[in-house]
DNA sequence: GTCTATAATCAGATAGAC
DNA sequence: GTCTATCTGATTATAGAC
């Protein structure tokens, strides 16, 4: 497993930050050492620092590029049309992206309270985008009559915290697939809002 | 602050996982340190262990504790009527007990991947309870057709993914009140299952 | 690019004085 | 019941050899 000598620049650092998930997602990032990390890669803890300047970073890097990544997609699969049908593309797809992260889900809900504070900032910035998109849906089923709730505010947060609690009891091969879980949670957001 | 001496068994008991309970909470149980909670309480480190054998089980102790108590409450409370005003009471309880108390909820869901895996089987044992409790009330609604549900067990974590989100975002103060948004959450729960 | 060695600090837990 | 001192081992991060 460890290579004793030799350039791998362009495989070593992905390794890296794919070891510090992983561990972090298991055992927390304040649990995990950079010995443990190195490990796992198969090199020595001094040759990290080559990778990333210190363990914060590599925290925080791994949260920001799940954030935007997340961002970017929705982005790229969101339709045009009406209230409905764009809530309906949400929750599938949130469902789906975060069962098909689950590490870098873990880590973005638990380990907000390890960031610095100006790291902080940045992620919550972009938690605060993600969450703003389903609330333009809510808003605009709202207006035009397709949806009826009380708070578009408050059913964005109720719809969110449902949606990925799906991450904390999902397991593949279980006894429900995922696309019937899908639409279970569908049809409850579905006649939550009144659709 | 530090007395330098003295018998204060009775206080500085409670006071040791009050402590903890906050430092926990505010930064994990794996970034706080025996010092930090002894520096919290006004002791030096050796002290504590005159009130706890270790830090894993002063962990142990504030989870299963909260968990019990939670139990316990809700029996306390839970009405023996129909399965939607059952539900109800469960929503309503559900939110107002979690406001309550933010440290115990956060720890009870954030340090579960730090328990040792004995104490971990207590907790989940007991948090499986709880989960129970809401899951009857819906197969009950289900049999009499008071709700209408695809999958009770599904609807329970939904539920309370749901409800215990609350705690993630409501600050003491804000925009809504909390009997505000215990109608709001009760009313998003009434007609997802069909109440 | 990786290793070994090391600096400086801090961890959990215990022993013994008072 | 608390303090001080200490043991043992781990921590992040860096320096310099190869």
């Amino acid at each position: 497993m460890a290579r004793k000598t030799g350039s791998h620049s362009e495989t070593t650092g992905p390794m890296v930050r794919a070891a510090a998930l992983k561990l972090f997602a298991r055992h927390g990032y304040a649990a995990v050492s950079m010995r443990q990390i190195a490990a796992e890669v198969g090199v020595q803890a001094g040759a990290l620092y080559l990778y990333t300047p210190d363990k914060q970073t590599l925290l925080f890097e791994l949260m920001r590029d799940h954030m935007e990544e997340l961002l970017h997609n929705w982005a790229a699969d969101k339709p045009d049309n009406t209230p409905v049908e764009r809530l309906q593309s949400f929750c599938r797809f949130h469902i789906r992206y975060h069962l098909d992260r689950p590490d870098h889900v873990f880590i973005a809900y638990m380990e907000l309270r390890n960031l610095e504070p100006e790291n902080f900032g940045v992620i919550e910035g972009l938690r605060r985008q993600y969450e703003n998109e389903l609330e333009t849906i809510l808003r605009d089923g709202n207006e035009d009559g397709s949806l009826k709730m009380a708070d578009a505010r408050l059913t964005t947060m109720a719809i969110i915290a449902m949606l990925t609690g799906v991450n904390t009891w999902y397991r593949e091969g279980g006894r429900l697939s995922r696309e019937r879980v899908e639409r279970i949670y569908w049809n409850l957001v579905r006649r939550a809002v009144g659709a």
